[in-house]
DNA sequence: TTTTAGTGACTGACTGGTTAGTCATTAAAA
DNA sequence: TTTTAATGACTAACCAGTCAGTCACTAAAA
């Protein structure tokens, strides 16, 4: 799976063969139908599995934490930062964005269970703000939008640009950067 | 090139035959080879087309621009908002970020072209604010990522997101709402 | 101990369907 | 008539998925 990650990745999910991603993985492509009954279920296996892992445990933070919003900001950026930069979340990001499309099933999944619990979450923590004063009245649908979507730039940053040669981006450090920003656009 | 780029974006570039695309601009596949040599030259062009209409029409907006700086901020959010509701600029995007890894030559010309010429302007606005006590002290890089991103997450929210079923973004009003935050949180 | 039987992970040649790109031919315009 | 535009059948290559067979290993039987 560590084989076809890095390959839909880099060449696109139609454009890579299954002898090569058998070939890196260090098997034959007879051995790779032994596990998998096709190619989509291949990619299927490969979003499920990491998708899950990551919205579970941000949600467990988000659950768990109790008094003022405002220091919890940074940790959730924190951890989504830490996570892109350690694992390969980034690439899995890239394949559901570029191929959800066209694999709606997978689309669909990560639509409802990584997107349709994490923004609630998210707004709801916002919403809390707002009412204990805490925060200005402010459309927390918007905000949880522009609370995030630095993640996103920094996961394709990651994935498409910095192999082509960009400049290495620190998504910890952007991440601190953008909770700071967003801490001080809410101060009342 | 219209109904290439429907196609690029709905089914992803590897995926789409030329028979298709030459079918839904009502003409033969042959006569899709008499404009463009090969695939890849169909893709190069669309993006190239379509990159530079936008950045150019903002490099002109911020450098024509002088005074104080927060009044121009939701006006380029606004700017490049309109660009992704009213034109298919967000499939270019989604097409670039997917498949710019896969063929280098478009990923690096857009990384030079579009990134490389409107992340230095900006960062060169924002400093400006700086300089002239308009902004607090902030990081000019950070900032125009925290700027830009919701307006990434706007693209593919419209180009994979929203043809799955999910509610339709306003990305006007995000745009607008976005500006407001950033420009309170440089406030010194 | 040696032989026989069995297991199951793995292989790689093969097939059938698919498709980028070509080109001889036709149709329309000048 | 000549030129330009367009067609669509064709080819050569490619690739997902299959399957008959291999091999290292285990365990029961002799």
């Amino acid at each position: 799976m560590d084989a076809a990650l890095a390959l839909f990745s880099e060449k696109g999910f139609a454009a890579t063969r299954m002898d090569e991603v058998a070939a890196k993985a260090g098997l034959s492509k007879g051995a790779l139908y032994l596990y998998f009954p096709d190619k989509v279920a291949l990619l299927k296996t490969l979003v499920q599995e990491t998708a899950g892992s990551v919205i579970g445990a941000a949600a467990l933070m988000m659950a768990a934490h109790e008094g003022p919003v405002s220091p919890l900001l940074p940790l959730i950026l924190g951890f989504v930062a830490e996570k892109l930069e350690t694992s390969n979340i980034a690439a899995v990001i890239k394949l559901v964005l570029s191929e959800g499309r066209a694999h709606p099933e997978i689309g669909k999944a990560y639509l409802e269970n990584v997107i349709g619990r994490a923004f609630p979450l998210m707004e709801g923590l916002i919403a809390r703000g707002v009412a204990g004063g805490e925060f200005r009245a402010v459309d927390a649908g918007m905000v949880v939008r522009s609370f995030i979507a630095p993640m996103l730039l920094a996961a394709f940053w990651k994935s498409t640009f910095e192999p082509l040669g960009a400049a290495p981006l620190s998504v910890r450090a952007l991440a601190a950067h953008h909770a700071d920003l967003i801490v001080r656009a809410l101060k009342p």
